[in-house]
DNA sequence: TACGACTGTAACCGCAATAGTTACACTAAG
DNA sequence: CTTAGTGTAACTATTGCGGTTACAGTCGTA
């Protein structure tokens, strides 16, 4: 994996590549390396992936980022009358459904890796003009 | 459907129940009028389902309030750098991808009507203590 | 061992989205 | 015509997040 002769990749080089600043890809890496998917040099800069891209899916990603908790893609309203009778039970009964649409949609991320992305991209490119 | 007989379902009532302002309601009331869910009753108040809720998806509801745009539950990066390869074409390598994510989710979500819901709510609370 | 390059992170600003609120014109049932 | 309720504009407050600055921590390297 490690690309020791290639160019070094830091932060500062991601968020020029991007339009973004540095600071950013930090809080991003650091995530990332939290999930364990890379590994980042403090010194002399560069990350690596820990894993094979082909090892690596979009849920993994998603998840290290947690553009949404484990818990919720849908939140119900958190301050429910007591004394309704809706309000008491709806939590409750849209759960299932409200957590099955969401593992619905994350078994497709599941499915996807970062090996067919990149490979994806190289397509797109040759077809191009 | 039309509950004449039962008491008068104004916006704020419903916005009493669920302990906020009246003008939300009626925020999302008008969208789910403009989806063609409800009818509302200018004068004198009222707001009726304008099918049975067995032929109401969560779907629809979704839809109606736009918590997403059609387009896309996932948004991605919006100004690449046109002479980066991965910039140019990383949207187009992930949008099947993120279309049939968000698909899936919204199937599950077709599958569940609120005719449904409301039985599961009160089986909920029959199975209370 | 000291230097320099890079990461990790706190702190702050600014912007956008949205709930909440007030106000008021519009509508229709009685 | 009166009155209760809707439709909507306008404003405020809050929240979340990207962007930015600043600086301490880390480690190859001379």
């Amino acid at each position: 994996m490690q690309q020791e002769d290639d160019v070094l990749l830091t932060s500062e080089r991601m968020a020029g590549s991007v339009n973004t600043n540095p600071v950013v890809i930090r809080r991003l890496l650091g995530q990332l390396k939290k999930a364990g998917l890379v590994e980042v040099r403090p010194a002399s800069g560069g990350t690596f992936l820990t894993r094979q891209p082909a090892a690596i899916s979009l849920l993994d990603v998603y998840r290290a980022v947690e553009v949404v908790e484990e818990g919720q893609l849908f939140s119900v309203h958190d301050k429910p009358l007591p004394a309704c009778l809706v309000g008491r039970n709806i939590q409750a009964a849209l759960d299932t459904t409200l957590r099955r649409a969401q593992t619905a949609m994350e078994q497709v991320l599941a499915g996807v890796t970062l090996q067919q992305v990149t490979t994806e991209i190289l397509t797109q490119e040759n077809l191009k003009d």
